[in-house]
DNA sequence: CATAGAAAGATTGGATCCAATATACAATCT
DNA sequence: AGATTGTATATTGGATCCAATCTTTCTATG
């Protein structure tokens, strides 16, 4: 007998799924900051009771995407700005190393596929994939340097600002700017310069980090 | 009329206080790791139902102090030497960044705490309390930072080692080290010598991390 | 009319109950 | 005996119910 086996103790929970879902929609920025999250109505949404909603707010409060008051509920987590520098500033640093790490590890495989999300994301024209795919070609370069938890925060530092950074990427030439700003850095991983990488990585990270900051700074007032 | 004032709606939740006393044990060592937390006994042991025990336990979960499987249950992680490695690796980059932040803003007020905290850990006698005073003079000094998302990570990190770093200290002179290493530091932040204060913190816990793991390769065989 | 206070409704936190799954052990077959 | 299957028990995941608290609305009163 032969077959491909699953192991079905990794079926996903109903905590599992509403975590999932509610993630991805504030990571998007379809739920806005602010907005209430009645456990009942999500509960209804998913077909499910409030258990394991409330369970699935449980886990984004910790993760910082969502904030609780005690019998008041949960509302869609907002940041202020300098909530946003401390957390791009954090993200230079830590991706910085991470890239510096990742370089002496990257094989041909994973050049290949960084280059196929670089290509991906500079061709790319539906602005609501920009943050996928802009993530897509960061993990890629990253996964090489074999550090799960070092992975683990950066994703969960990203997750947090993924929203303004979606939009900063849809400023005037954001979008342009960070296809450049890819490439370079590929180009200094294919060259096996781990510390050109991991400079053209910080200043990437800054500059988006700053120039959100101005458009945000305008925007509030 | 005039008094001290309490937030009410800050009263701590049943999961809040099943939370911080799991942590507490588990961090200070009182759980072996691989133990198993049954939820009802949990939940008798705090006269409570498993509902609240259910939200620690997920709390827990995503701070990575326990591990748990669908229907089998939870027991309290435990780290491989390379996870050790790395998270140590992990703080000594993020806790010398944080204190090179830290150094500028420290007035009198943080140095005369870190003081005390510091002449605190040379003469505690009780090994038991070493992790706690360690914690104490440390925070003292980043608090300084005023970079709250860095020190939520710092906070997380150190949490998931410090079982094992409270059992190096208690190696031969593990204690006497980490004392004359802790005059050092604070002397470079009284100079305000911010890059000695932070290479000196780098040091610090990478020869923390490097003397537990030739002691836990040691122990594991 | 404005406002304080009470009552009603909505919402969350926690308790209890049921279903799904795992583990341990007995029964059965070769 | 050893392996395999069935069954009983323990434990977790989820549903439902009750209590505590917040929010809104209504009313009485100045």
């Amino acid at each position: 007998m032969k077959l491909d086996a699953v192991d079905v103790r990794q079926a996903a929970s109903a905590a599992d799924i509403v975590y999932e879902a509610l993630r991805k929609a504030i990571i998007e920025g379809a739920l806005a900051e602010g907005e209430n999250l009645r456990q009942d109505q999500i509960a209804q949404m998913f077909n499910t009771s409030r258990i394991p909603v409330r369970e699935a707010l449980s886990r984004l409060e910790q993760h910082g995407l969502i904030t609780t008051q005690r019998y008041k509920g949960a509302v869609v987590a907002g940041l202020s700005i300098e909530e946003i520098e401390e957390i791009f500033e954090f993200r230079a640093l830590l991706e910085a190393e991470v890239i510096r790490l990742a370089v002496p590890n990257m094989d041909r495989r994973t050049l290949e596929l960084a280059r196929r999300h670089c290509d991906e994301f500079g061709k790319e024209s539906d602005s609501a994939k920009w943050g996928e795919t802009n993530r897509n070609f960061h993990y890629s370069l990253y996964e090489a340097a074999r550090r799960p938890y070092y992975l683990q925060i950066v994703r969960a530092s990203l997750d947090r600002i993924d929203r303004y950074l979606r939009a900063q990427l849809t400023l005037t030439d954001g979008m342009k700017r960070a296809a450049r700003e890819h490439e370079a850095i590929l180009d200094a991983c294919t060259k096996g310069d781990a510390e050109l990488a991991s400079s053209l990585t910080r200043d990437h990270i800054l500059d988006a980090g700053r120039s959100l900051v101005v458009f945000l700074k305008e925007q509030r007032g």
